[in-house]
DNA sequence: CTTCTATTAAAACAAACGTATGAAAAAATA
DNA sequence: TATTTTTTCATACGTTTGTTTTAATAGAAG
């Protein structure tokens, strides 16, 4: 089936391709670009991935994935054990699994959330393919800040979840530089990490 | 001197870029669909401005100029009437100047804080020209909190700013949708958005 | 070994890119 | 009006873009 060559052009192309999607933008990046820092043929990516705009959808696919099961994960578990989980944890649920997956994800980690960052403020066409893969985790999340927070309408909780999602993201984008919040990723930090977000923002939401 | 429909041209092609570059990022705009758009002939742009970054910069400039300079006078104005503002007044003084010229520009409003955002993730090349233009009221605004803050150390301010310009940002990007904070740009409609902000905000930032 | 399928490779495609040139037109100056 | 300067225009240059095509190479199955 798979040889081993293949896998390996496929996976190096994906990992290349969300490094530089990251950097420059869908538009700033050239398949040429791709496959010359992967070293790999210019066709691979036609032949694996069919065009420029499925190979970008590739890259969100395999970052949203693991991102919203772990979000939607977490927030059972808080709701399995409480009857009415606070904000603080509905927080926690929503920031913990992107700061640890994303910063678990070894060389790839800054890349990776600055991918995510990235999408947010695509270009319609190319925005629509990362909204589809992450409205699942967006959709519960705003349902169970209702039911934590029933005296505030609809649209203000949705605009105050847009801006969590903001600070989140631009917290892990900025991971790592001079004055970053995160510094290094050991799981203590990244829990202290955490811990500062949700004070940050859970007096936001409330107020 | 500078003739009447010339000056049309050069403002035509400014407020198209300014759009353009907004909604599709630099390397997702090319001269073609400016000066599609803007109607003009293509040799316009490399005449009235030399070329497409030097244009880029000339939209960053416009939009620049006026933002940090209301910021910077708020700033003073607080720090003449009181010896030690506290957060919540430089907190206004950051918001209210960009929240007032932003949406104040008439039919520019989203693009102009669109591409406000915009620039904070270009790639490093032509963010670095944006960042020459916005650095001054950065730099001071720094300073002002470590006053009001002296117990935090520069750089949790640093990136504690970080994320209130995040904040500032996507808020004046999603201006005037659905679930927007801001629906209308009313003077007392802004003041209320401002306060809103600036609770979301100033809690945080002391935490 | 032969056959078949999966993958890689080189080359070419039309289209779009930023920029430059030189002539036409318009406006300003005298 | 005549002259000079500023602005527009059409056109073309050399690159780079995403995609396609055709041939070569490898691996598995019979």
């Amino acid at each position: 089936m798979t040889s081993h060559s293949s896998k390996d052009t496929k996976e190096k192309i994906l990992d290349v391709a969300e490094r530089l999607f990251a950097e420059n933008g869908f538009a700033g990046t050239s398949l040429r670009n791709i496959i010359g820092e992967a070293e790999v043929n210019l066709s691979a990516v036609n032949y694996h991935y069919g065009s420029k705009e499925e190979l970008f959808r590739a890259v969100v696919a395999r970052i949203a994935k693991s991102v919203v099961k772990g979000q939607l994960e977490r927030l059972a578990q808080y709701e399995a054990n409480k009857d009415n989980p606070s904000v603080e944890d509905i927080l926690e649920a929503f920031i913990a699994p992107p700061l640890q997956i994303v910063l678990s994800s070894g060389d790839r980690s800054t890349y990776c959330a600055r991918f995510m960052g990235r999408c947010r403020v695509e270009p319609d066409s190319i925005r629509n393919i990362a909204e589809e893969e992450f409205h699942g985790s967006q959709k519960a999340f705003l349902d169970a800040f209702g039911r934590a927070l029933p005296d505030f309408s609809r649209n203000e909780l949705a605009w105050k979840l847009d801006l969590v999602i903001a600070v989140l993201v631009r917290t892990l984008s900025e991971a790592k530089k001079p004055n970053a919040l995160i510094k290094n990723t050991s799981p203590e930090h990244l829990q202290a990490v955490a811990l500062k977000l949700v004070g940050f923002l859970a007096s936001g939401l409330c107020s």
